[in-house]
DNA sequence: TTTTATGTTCAGTTCATATTGAATTGAATT
DNA sequence: AATTCAATTCAATATGAACTGAACATAAAA
């Protein structure tokens, strides 16, 4: 709990969020620095910083991890691992490993990350592209008076189009490529 | 179509924004909707309501328009006219044109969308990758442990590495590909 | 049944970010 | 030099997404 002001001059980012306990500096260490990495990823997908930590937290431990002990090694509250976890698990950023003697549900990140790849482009770009396209379609319809003016603004949307439709014809192809074996 | 009951139905989102005066209802109506549009784009790239909504309201206009008609047309402060024309110009997606026996200043949309997607491009997605593969490197070699979890974390890092490889190497195949000619 | 262990929910709070607008700047005009 | 007006700045304020934690749910153990 105690989150009081720092007296050394530790980066005032998210490495906040680990919890040292008493594990060896080094793994804590390597912890921070793998939530900070995901993080910052996360800032640029939009993701909350709570989930993009509860994944670097399980991301940096070999072995699955516990609500519990997540809950141990990040300064969040249960609440939000509640509600992170449940993110991660939707959209399979982690799997459940169930250890038969002991009921307690484990973690383990998901490397399968070509399906978390494809889900971001569907779900937030190629659904922004098609309603877009039809918005688009609607404006173009829309368009008011009927002289010059009417022109230019149907100009202007044909150039919308033309962008839209690139971008749309791009998405396959962008998801075969990350599809590749690696080399 | 998945659209809602009435067709003219107004989203009380960002089309409140704009403000009738006394133009034509079909102008004020195309103005709300290119200002949703944009709006729904801008929240996907993480800029400022405020700013699609000026981007907007000059794209929907065929003639320049000056600062005082962007603060008529929108219910923002000044200063968020202000501000947002700055970015706007900054990045490129608004041009000044002067009108001689004017002082006052006037924009246009600037349709070479080409750099605006590629500085969107270069400076969010190729910074953000690049350095991410040299964290991977540091977070390499302070993998901790020696025994068998160090090289399970090894092997996770090298799969980031390769993700970040293929991303890396996309975007040039994605800059080309959108400055193909339009068809 | 009662207790304990584990996880979830959600009403309220926090806090980062967007927005505001009075004060200011500076360029043109008189 | 004083006035006018377009535009900018920035401290103050508003907004809302993210976070909290106490209450609640569920299931195994006692």
């Amino acid at each position: 709990m105690a989150n009081k002001a720092t007296q050394s001059a530790k980066p005032d980012s998210v490495s906040r969020l680990v919890l040292p306990g008493n594990r060896a500096p080094s793994q804590v260490a390597f912890e921070a620095a793998m939530v900070d990495f995901f993080a910052s990823a996360a800032d640029l997908l939009g993701v909350p910083k709570s989930v993009a930590a509860i994944y670097g937290i399980v991301f940096a431990s070999p072995g699955p991890l516990s609500f519990a002990e997540i809950e141990a090694r990040l300064d969040i509250s249960k609440g939000s691992v509640s509600q992170g976890l449940r993110v991660l698990r939707e959209v399979g950023a982690l799997k459940e490993v169930s250890k038969d003697d002991d009921r307690a549900e484990l973690f383990t990140p998901d490397l399968e990350m070509r399906k978390l790849i494809q889900r971001f482009l569907e779900n937030r770009l190629q659904k922004q592209l098609v309603a877009g396209s039809s918005r688009l379609d609607s404006l173009l319809k829309a368009v008011p008076g009927q002289n010059g003016d009417a022109a230019e603004l149907r100009r202007r949307l044909k150039s919308l189009q033309d962008w839209h439709s690139k971008a749309r014809k791009l998405l396959p192809l962008a998801k075969t490529f990350l599809k590749l074996a690696p080399g």
